[in-house]
DNA sequence: TATGAATGAGTTTTCATTCAT
DNA sequence: CATGAATGAAAACTCATTCAT
């Protein structure tokens, strides 16, 4: 217990600085060398703990989803009306992203979508895919109990997730358009409007 | 006016250079000089035309939402049921990227809406400003006529435009995930019914 | 009278709007499209009065030395005591680069007198000659008439000449570091009584 | 600290490649890929140690000053007649000129006092900084002395550093025109005659 | 573990100048 | 005389990554 992993307490460091420096400056313009000295160690130090600048993105946004997931997962579990558990994970979703400090991570999540380096895509995927599966079943169990209209629920699943990410696409677009925690409420109440049986 | 608007007929050249260019292969890896080669220039003609690479692909994307807009903007002077016009609308967005071939375009797009460029920025704040505009004056016209429940037109706009950007960000992440064409036919339901008074 | 030589009115033209906008910007931040829209014409336009930037830059050198050189062959034929016409000189040279405005003139001026083709510094030499040879010429007088040491007059001239383009560089290189005005009295004063019969 | 100062032995060396190349070529024409070949580097590694291409001009000019300037200042604290002490500084300026070596090295020089940078500025105000205190001191006291008029010491010290100054820039300019040695000893001459009690 | 010196490919953009009209 | 479209060479600098120590 005197030394707990310090390759973890090294790592989670890292990911702490580069997490705090995002919330000044877009990831390209954030250095290997930048990140080194704040995190208190050499260019090679860093490069003992991840082997690229895109590794460090993957694991920020892999620590920032799992939080989500779990929660989404544990609400499974749960037995309130699917309508309020859904209702739950939209606020979560949207009050985490309603903080401006998000910006350059949201930045930074994009383009570990668009990136061409096979770990991250497959990174990413594994944040989507968890997000679906978790969804699916929870639509699915709406259903199941004749909460929710009989639809295809990992379609549903999709279209949640695609409405909240684009929503916050557009709201890092165009912040003074568009006033994020209005408008994913508005949302939300959309969606659950359209799935709920009338 | 022997020779009228060159200039016109220079840069539409160059777009559709661009845009077949971008059937094969990522902003980032097309070169000034191969645009300029296949556009029958030199490098020094194209920057004649345009005054950056950020600048070809905001005209590009410009010229592409143009279409979309203007036909929203026809339909809002029909008077079919709201929703079937709504319905046109979808129709339209989801065949015009059901296609492969606007994998890259969209990601270059994610790229423009992701820039630091003020004008580039600005050329993407008016295509979605667009877009709201137009979808607004329609769901306002479906509210009135007691189509659609009394909500927020500008928001339900948002949030429309936030599905599909959305859907199609997650459809350019993960492709083999996600079935566009049929997806994006559920997300025009789901946002339908959320829509229509029950 | 009625067409008294288009040619020369526009060069005349062209080197004052360089000349004007040598105050705001030096020479290298001077396109010439930008002379050009500021003339009146087109780039070739510019380009039939000038055979190249060099030679405006040459031209405009030129015409501001001549002044000078006139100026001091005129005073040679004078019969005024030498050293008052020396003074009326140093008076002549210090007060036209009194003024701040004449920063980037000073600039391109080296420039041209650093330059690497030919015709310019066939211009340059031209001006330091003439300056050369009447300041020669009229120290020479002084010398005959006794009332400077019999020094070597043409090294004299030169060392007049470099003491000011010396004095006047350093201020273009340091302005807040010199009094101009003051610095080139003073010079002007040593320079009479280094040469100046005890 | 097996390896000490791998630092400085770099920057010695690169400083040394690139005065031995400006012995052939104006600094335009050295290119940073050439500097790193030389001085066994890859280009990269130049910019280890050197911010920019003007840094590594401006390291050179202070070098070169550093020595004249600490030569002054050891001569401040002789005792010897000031006279001759100023015609020791005149001798080892006009010493250190006199090689046709130094041509391209003279006009590098122009273009640092010329340069827009920040940083080379100030590198160039202080090597004339360092220079006019100097021969102030100097100068002062050879007025305390007797041996000079009662001038303005530190306009005495600027007209000196000027006449050198424009004399190597008129001999830069047109080296046919000029005997920099003659003219030099000439104007050093000419100065200490304007400064000496009569 | 950790350092930090060294690598080096890679690309947009500028702008004086030309020349067909 | 004048236009303005077209040319195209040219080079500094970045920065993620590696590796000898």
């Amino acid at each position: 217990m005197s030394r707990p992993n310090v390759r973890d307490q090294r790592r989670t460091r890292i990911l702490a600085v580069v997490r705090k420096m995002l919330v000044r400056k877009p990831l390209k313009h954030i250095k290997m060398q930048d990140i080194a000295t704040k995190a208190g160690l050499s260019v090679g130090g860093v490069y003992w703990y991840f082997r690229s600048k895109e590794e460090i993105l993957s694991a920020l946004l892999l620590q920032n989803a799992e939080r989500n997931i779990i929660h989404i997962n544990r609400l499974i579990e749960t037995n309130s009306p699917t309508s309020q558990r859904l209702q739950v994970i939209f606020e979560h979703l949207i009050e985490q992203v309603s903080h401006l400090s998000e910006h350059y991570l949201m930045g930074a999540k994009y383009h570990a979508m668009l990136s061409h380096v096979p770990e991250t895509r497959i990174a990413v995927d594994q944040i989507y895919d968890g997000y679906r599966k978790g969804l699916t079943t929870l639509i699915e169990q709406g259903i199941s109990c004749g909460e929710f209209r009989p639809v295809d629920a990992r379609n549903a699943a999709i279209t949640m997730i695609g409405a909240f990410e684009g929503l916050m696409l557009l709201w890092v677009t165009s912040p003074e358009s568009i006033h994020l925690l209005e408008s994913a409420r508005f949302t939300a109440q959309l969606l659950m409007n359209g799935l709920a049986r009338e």
